[in-house]
DNA sequence: GTGAAAGCGCTAACAC
DNA sequence: GTGTTAGCGCTTTCAC
């Protein structure tokens, strides 16, 4: 009824009284010592089986919860870990760093260890200054990497432990990822195959890596299909809705009939700018997205896209955290799986 | 391994050998006791200013952070709250929780307090309760309320504050949210000016309350008017791409030339089954709905909507939460204002 | 197998 | 104004 919180800083609240069961009054109620509690109830250490038995019974029967935060001061550890979310356009617009803050939670929260969410606005990383300083969690995962990430280079000068969901050409870091390399190639290829007249590249912004390797991989499949990339028909940037519809007459000029889209929110515009201008898709030109939102599955027609498993991305990053927290060794290089989805906005081959 | 962090706020500040500054190296090195070096810090009781200057430069050259979890311990306060997220459909759908979990974060960052997430997957509220039952948090904000809600059931049996976002006949609540009410009723209103041959309301699940206020200011416009609900003119449920497709021959045979949506995604999915099948906006039809996401604007024709603050709601509610845990007094009901605008797809009066 | 005691780093009476 | 002292509730040597 009273929502007030009513905690020990008003005396008339004899929250202490009977209210808290610590493992002092257990000890005392069993006439045993706290030691002999803690032992029972972490399973460390020597004790008699039926007085562990007979702790835990009573333990169970009072309702007992260790009081966290103590065995955080005593093990100087806080069972928490930060997931740093970007908050530019993206983060608004795609559901991927959502989905990953829900994968990762459902995951760490298996091993009783809690989120504690910051949001790093472009270079500005005090959020995340601030929880470590205050030290409140054991690690940290990062769900984007940018170019000359100011996140990865103030977490490298502390000791707290982290993993990047994302791929970097920096071998030291502990990353998770999709093969956006091997996947871009694999789409692009498919692509090709299907012989269109001109494949145009609507590329995002060059400083984030996993653009960059999306871009990679594009260009691989050109080179394996005996090509070479034309620079003319790569736009990069194409990180507004003003943008693309400042190079759509260009894209007309060149009569191409193949929109490589290098990720959902530039699809998204495109298939907009697309339909304001009356081309319709795969009539007039075919899309195809270097990333699958649900977005993507539910447009239509539907578009073909490179689909990542965010739930296996997150999961992932979550258990290599926790491992990395308990000391144990883990790969550097961690990769989840990529499936392609040919659906009906493009052409089949 | 060791999980300690180094307080280096400027990259020159060695770490201390032993590890940690902390209050009692400083009282010692400063030949004071600890209870002074507190006081410097909190500003708390008295004490000399030159000696708290002392303390305070002695602190800063130090590079001294004090330990939070030790502070936690003592005033049993965690300096954490705990946000609950919806993942359902909606969570990944519409960015209403991400902008309220963005905006939560922000806002309470400013106090020195951090956000814990919890997922709750429907009824499921394990999440939370793993949390509370650990003591991770002082308080919790809700951020979608539901008929016979769990949530408030829950920590309603427990001494931790918590508010909600949503509105609820319950008047015990403390609740931030917008008017639907007078919002709906406003844009209804609106939309009855302008003297349509057939209005329709595509509305979602009974079960959320915010739902239920939509329906009532809709009905209220009506009333307003004159008129009365034509249930059939409403449809509820509309949860699901199939069951909009399927109303669709009902709608056409009314020839129903205004389409009132109850949310974003309901709108979303109204204008894509439309287009589907070869439905025009406003042409054909005009479409207006309850709520305004950025996708709303951004479409075209740009959609009429009822536009909430996220920002505000998200900020109120973390200033209230954490004025609760101050045992503040706070209103329970707080409203945070909206805006109806007007855009493309519907006709002018 | 069990217990005593010393912390973890801080706050908060209560003296002086 | 400053220091003393006792916790907060748990873990963890180290004896016995």
């Amino acid at each position: 009824m009273n929502n007030r919180l009513r905690n020990e800083t008003t005396q008339e609240t004899p929250v202490s009284a009977q209210g808290a069961v610590t493992i002092n009054v257990i000890a005392r109620e069993l006439g045993v010592s706290k030691t002999t509690i803690s032992r029972a109830i972490s399973g460390k250490g020597r004790i008699g089986s039926e007085t562990r038995e007979k702790v835990l019974s009573y333990i169970q029967e009072r309702g007992y919860q260790p009081n966290l935060i103590a065995k955080s001061l005593a093990v100087s550890r806080t069972f928490n870990i930060a997931v740093v979310l970007p908050t530019d356009t993206e983060f608004d617009e795609i559901p991927f760093f959502q989905a990953c803050l829900h994968s990762i939670t459902d995951e760490v929260t298996t091993r009783d260890y809690d989120v504690v969410v910051s949001i790093a606005t472009g270079d500005d990383i005090s959020g995340l200054r601030r929880i470590i300083r205050n030290q409140k969690v054991d690690g940290v995962i990062l769900t984007r990497l940018v170019a000359d990430d100011k996140a990865v280079a103030f977490l490298r000068e502390t000791d707290v432990p982290f993993v990047v969901i994302g791929s970097s050409a920096d071998g030291s870091l502990v990353q998770v990822d999709t093969d956006h390399y091997a996947g871009c190639r694999e789409v692009t290829k498919h692509v090709l195959a299907a012989n269109y007249r001109d494949v145009v590249l609507l590329a995002g912004n060059r400083d984030h890596q996993v653009n960059k390797d999306r871009f990679d991989g594009f260009s691989a499949a050109l080179a394996a299909a005996g090509k070479r990339v034309d620079y003319g028909a790569v736009f990069w940037d194409m990180t507004s809705r003003a943008r693309i519809e400042s190079v759509l007459p260009a894209l007309m000029e060149r009569k191409a009939d193949c929109l490589v889209c290098m990720d959902d929110v530039i699809c998204g515009r495109v298939l907009a700018c697309l339909q304001r201008n009356g081309l319709s898709v795969p009539g007039d030109v075919s899309v195809v997205s270097f990333h699958d939102s649900p977005v993507m599955e539910l447009h239509n027609p539907p578009i073909t896209a490179l689909h990542v498993n965010v739930r296996e991305l997150g999961a992932t990053a979550g258990r290599i955290i926790l491992d990395l927290i308990d000391g144990k060794d883990v790969a550097r290089r961690n990769r989840v799986g990529y499936g392609f989805l040919v659906r009906e906005s493009s052409r089949a081959q």
